[in-house]
DNA sequence: TAAAATAAGTCAACATGGCTGACATATTCT
DNA sequence: AGAATATGTCAGCCATGTTGACTTATTTTA
């Protein structure tokens, strides 16, 4: 570091004023805020990455666990369309968590074609154990800032999403109060 | 989809009852709160991506033309440090960049070891194209949502980051109020 | 001033997790 | 019976992360 930024932590949070601009001739704080999404979205998967690492996975292996797990008796194609990525990509990582029993697969009783996928419980205690870092990473977030809830936040950030995802994240953000 | 997931979206923004847990145990809104990371990351740079891929770039020279933009005349090892990845996996990038002039070095006048970056005048045009979007999408959901300002979301994101990386990022931050 | 430390760059080799297109199998729908 | 669907599998490509070893130029330091 060689260059002189101090006096900077200071501003960070004064009246934003208007028409303040960055060098690229944008507002300051959306530049700003475009790297807290890179840093924050980083350091947010830090934690389970370390354990997952222990495990011989990766952040895909994670993925799957979480929808899984949240969306118990979810189909193979279900869970393609969620993740929106392709077959290919899904069978790798879901063999292993099939093969190592993380996730069990259960034919549907009326379409036999159909997989119903669910987390065994030593694949239920492996889903606990990654969110645990993430939702501690929240809570401690809201004691620290002055955010108060939740719900804001959430508005805002489902806002940043296109609204075919959207669709997705309600259908699946309900889960559990649907029998 | 095959399940019923009515009723489900009306209830979302309700006051959040304590101990309304999901299946996992946890509180509901913080494991909604966890896919809302992972699905706002994933759209949030679904625009940039489409761009890149018609350069024949990927997300790693994003972050290095948006970084070498943010603070021009960094070194390379500001920047590998800032974005914790390994001088081999920088300098693939880096290489291309350079090669294709959306990048220019310059040898620093003090320390002759050092290579100053910055960004050509073709850099910044698509650095410009790859952050607008993202801009625009947060002033869109600015507009949409309750949240007033950028402050509080900001705080909150803050927070979620570790601390090396908070260092980092302040020292980026206030880069444009510096001479 | 000689030796050590630093900044940058390079090589070979490997892993993960995206992608494609083609094709097989079982099952259900028309 | 034939079409459509759900799943699984093969081979191979690409981007981007990793490691460790080593070079070169330059500056710092003992």
């Amino acid at each position: 570091m060689s260059q002189d930024n101090s006096e900077t932590l200071s501003k960070k949070h004064e009246t934003p004023q208007i028409g303040e601009m960055s060098s690229l001739g944008l507002p300051q704080e959306l530049v700003e805020a475009v790297e807290l999404m890179f840093f924050a979205y980083r350091d947010f998967v830090s934690d389970p990455d370390t354990i997952l690492e222990s495990h011989g996975f990766g952040r895909a292996h994670h993925r799957v666990l979480h929808f899984v797990g949240r969306r118990p008796g979810m189909s193979v194609s279900e869970l393609l369309h969620i993740l929106s990525i392709t077959k290919q990509s899904l069978s790798r990582v879901l063999k292993d968590l099939i093969e190592e029993k993380y996730i069990i697969q259960e034919t549907d009783e009326h379409d036999r074609r159909i997989k119903r996928l669910l987390l065994s419980p030593k694949g239920q205690k492996l889903h606990r154990n990654l969110i645990d870092p993430q939702i501690r990473r929240f809570q401690e977030s809201l004691a620290k800032s002055e955010i108060g809830t939740l719900e804001k936040w959430q508005e805002f950030m489902l806002h940043l999403i296109n609204m075919e995802t959207k669709i997705d994240f309600m259908d699946d953000a309900g889960r559990d109060k649907v029998p």
